[in-house]
DNA sequence: TATGAAATGTTCGAACT
DNA sequence: AGTTCGAACATTTCATA
């Protein structure tokens, strides 16, 4: 139930919110080429049918002390359920995603730390928790995000 | 250079944000027992010293019709260096994030298609260019993220 | 260095056209 | 989709500790 489709000038909005989610309305108005009341409707008729999910800050997390980021790609016995597999994930205060995936693995699992020793722990805390039968660890070295 | 740790206060200010970007100072503010103009300093002050990068919008792309997400692993030739690998992945549209990786790999790409044709053709492109001599894709049955 | 209060200008939100 | 207008909000200034 797609409700409506975007027009041009909807993603243009999305455009300009993601690059900056506090721009006000007052401001995108004369961007878009409409009244200031056109978009803010836009804006709410977007975040009603679940297009727009929320809004966030976007943090530096290295700058907080949390300067390690990794992926874990787990393998867990064959009898673990997929809301298995994300609940034990989820318990674990480092994770901040985890992707069910199809094929040979079962999860992806992304994680920040705040050091090498914290990681080593975070993974053997992870192969404990339930019935992880397998991991593999990749640590980032750097990224690239596009800026949306 | 940290210039300044920040107290119990910014780190529930950051925790409102990511709850809700558009959250307003003034709402805020009784929130964590502060004045309005102090929260904004607070927050313009994590701005500038980079604890804060910035705010978007968090968008459903499946129903903007990219319904699929994958990783893939990618394996470059010895000669490439982390820059022609930034550089070639974010060339590709489909691309989100390109994370450069420590160990046998050599870099772990996210990204976003709208179907499993064009999943292959992004695939394919990303061998094809550049100096990629192995891949190993990974598609997203699911995710979760936490809900900072 | 950080705060609160007050003054000013801006933006929002709900009418109605 | 635009316009209007009272209320809410942001932002600056000033005084205080």
């Amino acid at each position: 139930m797609p409700g409506h489709e975007l027009d041009e000038t909807d993603h243009h909005l999305l455009r300009l919110l993601q690059a900056d989610g506090r721009r006000t309305f007052s401001e995108m108005a004369p961007e878009v080429g409409l009244s200031v009341a056109a978009v803010k409707r836009r804006v709410d008729r977007m975040r009603e049918s679940g297009v727009i999910t929320g809004f966030t800050v976007q943090v530096d997390h290295a700058k907080l002390g949390w300067g390690i980021e990794a992926f874990t790609e787990l393998r867990y016995a064959g009898t673990t359920s997929v809301k298995e597999i994300l609940a034990s994930a989820s318990r674990t205060p480092e994770v901040q995603a985890v992707f069910t995936i199809a094929g040979d693995l079962d999860a992806l699992v992304h994680m920040r730390v705040r050091d090498i020793n914290h990681l080593q722990e975070v993974i053997d805390r992870l192969r404990g928790s339930g019935k992880v039968i397998g991991t593999r660890t990749l640590m980032v070295l750097g990224s690239w995000t596009r800026d949306d």
